[in-house]
RNA sequence: GUGGUUGUAGCUCAGUUGGUUAGAGCGCUGGUUUGUGGUACCAGAUGUCGUGGGUUCGAGUCCCAUCUUCCACCCCA
């Protein structure tokens, strides 16, 4: 035999169930996104490498997978040009380079790989924005579900090729685009009958003000990685996380009342607000956080809880505002299932400034894996073929695509067996395949224009005229 | 990127300190039943033991490399 074939590291195939029961989450999720008045767009799976390089952080550039150029590079006019300092190049890892060795080795690993396979939907999403901004209408609303590529490593519920699912809208600063997207996660996971997750929310400029407050301005990324962490593993770790970054143990000892943070988002804000006292940034994050607050209490949420999670950082590139992220059900053992935030500046590194947005994105994947354990798919997801004509022979066969013809254009989805193959197979087929409804027309069939129907779940089976199989069946 | 883990029949897995011809269950094919499936009984087929090197008289078993699986970290969905 020959080898087995297979498939690259991180990658799946899907069989019918799966694409059935993706598809199930996909379809919901559009319809509600359509209901909220947001618009699809796609984008190319690979972009221009300069479009995708440092918008992630080294961290991410890392894991872009790249595409190499076609042609022979050692042919005369397409010969790159070797590094310099191709030696020191050759002996150093990644994170020892110095910044000019840097840029030497960008630019000959732009020589031979001048495209990029999509790393997630928003940064495509702003170049889209930016390159066609005079024919966009703003505030601009968009829905974007497509697969991105990671070269990461995979593990539960993290592959190197998985679809995302981004709602965004650009050109508005208002607080009411947070408010509908609290409603937005909610319906959507209402749609899909998954009841009592939750909407953790926090705000960048609280991030900033606590920051400001404990002398850490500096180390915003390193303290709020490690705030990040709390539930994780522990007050104790995350102090020490910080001890470890260089944050003040004067400045830890002011972090003390966020640890405690307890109660509703009331009792929460009370608190923080004497924290914050002293930053503008930070008391500016709590009334934007009361005031999505206070909308949606007065709106209701259907089955989601809206929680005030001072803990929660997420990828903190580009978020300036509101943060989200969307946890399972409480008992499910699965990460996020869903986030997003708001940013300020996204399409100023394209070349438009001021362009405020702020969007979600759903993780597909998980929240497959949510549903499947809770048992939340519905049964009807997989319609496959009704009813199975037996084949016994030409002549037999010829009068039974007939029939399948009709009860096609009824709509009702039939099938003739292709092969005159012995019976024993044909029924073991349709056992297999789930088929509830089997045809049989043999000779005697045949000659009376009949056609015996047999239930395969009960065993029953009748002689009924064309019409009446059209009736029974339908 | 760091540390660990996994790979034997279509699937799930046994396989002793290295020792003749590598096994089981399920599935598959055929038969009991030449026009009636799921059950039962009978018979049968299937392996470069992930791949490539090495040690050895001898390797599924030991060593090295590589790919793959899963997990923890980093990071993230």
């Amino acid at each position: 035999m020959a080898q087995k074939p297979s498939i690259p590291k991180g990658t799946r195939d899907f069989n019918a169930e799966a694409v059935a029961k993706r598809s199930y989450i996909i379809e919901t999720t559009k319809e509600q996104f359509q209901l909220y008045g947001f618009q699809p767009i796609e984008t190319p799976s690979f972009e221009n490498s300069e479009t995708l390089m440092g918008k992630y952080g080294d961290e991410g550039d890392r894991l872009i997978f790249k595409i190499l150029n076609s042609g022979n590079f050692l042919f005369e006019k397409n010969t790159i040009e070797l590094p310099e300092s191709l030696n020191t190049l050759m002996l150093k890892s990644l994170d020892e380079l110095s910044i000019s060795e840097k840029i030497e080795l960008n630019k000959f690993t732009d020589g031979i790989s001048g495209k990029a396979l999509r790393y997630d939907l928003t940064v495509p999403f702003a170049r889209y924005v930016v390159q066609h901004q005079n024919d966009i209408v703003f505030p601009f609303k968009r829905y974007q579900i497509q697969p991105v590529w990671r070269a990461d490593r995979p593990q539960k519920g993290r592959f190197r090729e998985f679809y995302q699912c981004d709602a965004d809208v650009v050109g508005s600063k208002s607080l009411f685009q947070e408010v509908e997207f609290v409603q937005l996660y909610d319906a959507v996971f209402n749609a899909l009958k998954l009841d009592g997750v939750t909407i953790k929310i926090n705000n960048r400029k609280i991030l900033s003000g606590i920051a400001e407050v404990i002398g850490a301005q500096d180390k915003l990324i390193d303290f709020t990685v490690a705030l990040d962490k709390l539930d994780k593993i522990g007050e104790e770790k995350v102090k020490e996380e910080m001890r470890s970054k260089g944050i003040s143990e004067e400045g830890i000892s002011k972090l003390q009342p966020l640890f405690s943070l307890k109660g509703d988002f009331g009792n929460q804000v009370k608190s923080l607000k004497s924290i914050l006292s002293v930053s503008e940034i930070g008391l500016e994050g709590i009334k934007e956080l009361e005031f999505i607050n206070t909308a949606i209490s007065n709106l209701k949420l259907k089955t989601a809880t809206l929680q005030l999670d001072v803990t929660l950082a997420r990828g903190l590139n580009y978020y300036t505002g509101a943060i989200f992220e969307v946890s399972a059900p409480e008992g499910v053992k699965m990460g996020s299932i869903g986030g997003g935030g708001r940013y300020d500046d996204l399409t100023s590194i394209f070349g438009k400034p001021d362009t405020s947005g702020v969007g979600i994105s759903f993780g597909l994947d998980r929240i497959y894996l949510v549903l499947e354990e809770l048992g939340l798919f519905p049964n009807t997801i997989t319609d496959a073929t009704k009813v199975l004509f037996i084949n016994f022979g030409e002549k037999e066969a010829l009068a039974c695509l007939e029939a399948v013809t009709q009860l096609r254009q009824k709509g009702i989805k039939a099938e003739l067996y292709p092969d005159a193959a012995k019976m024993k197979k044909q029924m073991t087929y349709a056992n297999r395949r789930n088929i509830p409804y089997v045809v049989l027309v043999g000779k005697e069939e045949l000659e009376s224009k009949m056609f015996t129907l047999k239930t395969m779940e009960t065993g029953t089976q009748e002689k009924l005229k064309l019409q009446d199989l059209l009736q029974a069946l339908l």
